[in-house]
DNA sequence: ACAAAAGTGTTTTAGATACACCCATGC
DNA sequence: GCATGGGTGTATCTAAAACACTTTTGT
């Protein structure tokens, strides 16, 4: 009883957010609640939520974040960032909230802080499943996120901001084209986290610069217009 | 029991960086262990460690981060910033942390993440008490800090990342000069936290165009040479 | 007059922005 | 030959860096 209270009180939720890159777009993840088998006493709302689990007593925090992505992604080794750490007492006490910590929560009234992470994947790259908790899993672009359940809408946010902050430092372009691209996936996928739109001749020229990219001999195949030039990151 | 289990398992701590303005030197707040009234059977060896408690059940995060500085510094209204949780299962079971926790925790060998802040202060702003954990309290130099007690010297280390990182964004150089100052003041400040050091002409003309500073039409007194013009943040 | 620190301007370099036309390919 | 996106260069502006001498004050 003592050894376990540990894991009543920490969970972690994971902002994956996924590059869909034929409409250039930045979605995120998102479960929706899983209703019980038995239908409970009170009507239960399914709630759209982050994916997250409590922390397990012998796990730590980054363990319990590349778990639950995993159960939902069946990926592993992908870059999670701890980002922030939400504690508000009030965070687990909503009303639309309760239902939910009644069904699958061993003590629904206990306080949970929760350490957010984020991660970034295209988005074609995996299929999700819904784990234990969620009936269905969605993609929801990220200009458009719908109420989320506890206080995920300001878990997204923050993921956001955090991004945003980091792009050019973190290497997360890397993480989100494939080994072989050409400057305009690239460019797209910086307009399409950053929300803004750049000028080509600009873009390049930055890129070409700083020596973090590689012009290749080959060209892309099979389009009907003129290929582009690939490259690849040092 | 229940209702009390989340006490033992969630902590703060707060790295409080004090600038001394006379030396020019950044400085971190920390305190020394106590040793118990009565000698443990085993010997305590204290340590050097930073300022911290658990949380409190009905208590938010920042609300413990400043209860805790409060109770130190008995100065309220810092601005205090969290920027990471550290949760290694293993931080808290460390042989040299293994007396300590004995003495202090009701439950010792419960796992313990802690949520980390960081301030800045002044130094001679405030006169430090030591607290009911700690024997003394002390200032070490951010470039000499000695071993601390449990994953301490990996908070302190990421504290520096982070405000290096965030200084100009953050406003933290308000906090740490008086209302009115000179350019030298400011110039030393920025000096120190960020361990470099800049040419006069070109730090002055990078702060008078940025519209963060304003020119005062008062000059320093009571100085043995040329008295510099003083500035005030907007 | 001397010691101490304040105050100040120009030149160079690099990066950021703005902007428009021709090119290679598949059909 | 046409539609589609690829590819490229120049001019301007702004920010950062390098660099040294004169001024003001108290003693």
């Amino acid at each position: 009883m003592k050894r376990n209270s540990f894991r009543k009180h920490i969970s972690v939720d994971c902002v994956i957010f996924g590059y869909d890159e034929e409409n250039n777009k930045l979605e995120a993840l998102l479960i929706e609640q899983k209703e019980p088998a038995k239908r409970s006493p009170m009507e239960f709302v399914p709630q759209f939520a982050l994916p997250g689990d409590l922390v397990n007593e012998d796990e730590g925090l980054d363990a319990a974040a590349e778990r639950v992505l995993k159960e939902l992604t069946h990926v592993e080794g992908l870059n999670l960032r701890q980002f922030y750490c939400f504690g508000d007492p009030m965070r687990v006490k909503q009303a639309k909230d309760r239902e939910w910590l009644n069904l699958y929560r061993s003590d629904p009234e206990a306080r949970v802080i929760t350490v957010a992470y984020y991660t970034l994947v295209r988005k074609e790259m995996i299929r999700p499943v819904p784990g234990s908790f969620a009936r269905n899993v969605v993609w929801k672009n990220t200009k458009r996120v719908p109420p989320l359940a506890f206080d995920h809408n300001s878990i997204v946010k923050r993921a956001l901001d955090n991004i945003r902050l980091h792009l050019e430092s973190d290497k997360i372009a890397q993480e989100l084209l494939p080994e072989k691209f050409t400057m305009r996936q690239l460019q797209n996928l910086y307009e399409a986290i950053l929300n803004t739109s750049f000028d080509k001749r600009n873009f390049t020229k930055r890129f070409k610069k700083d020596d973090v990219i590689v012009e290749l001999e080959e060209k892309q195949k099979g389009v009907l217009y003129k290929p582009a030039r690939l490259y690849t990151f040092k």
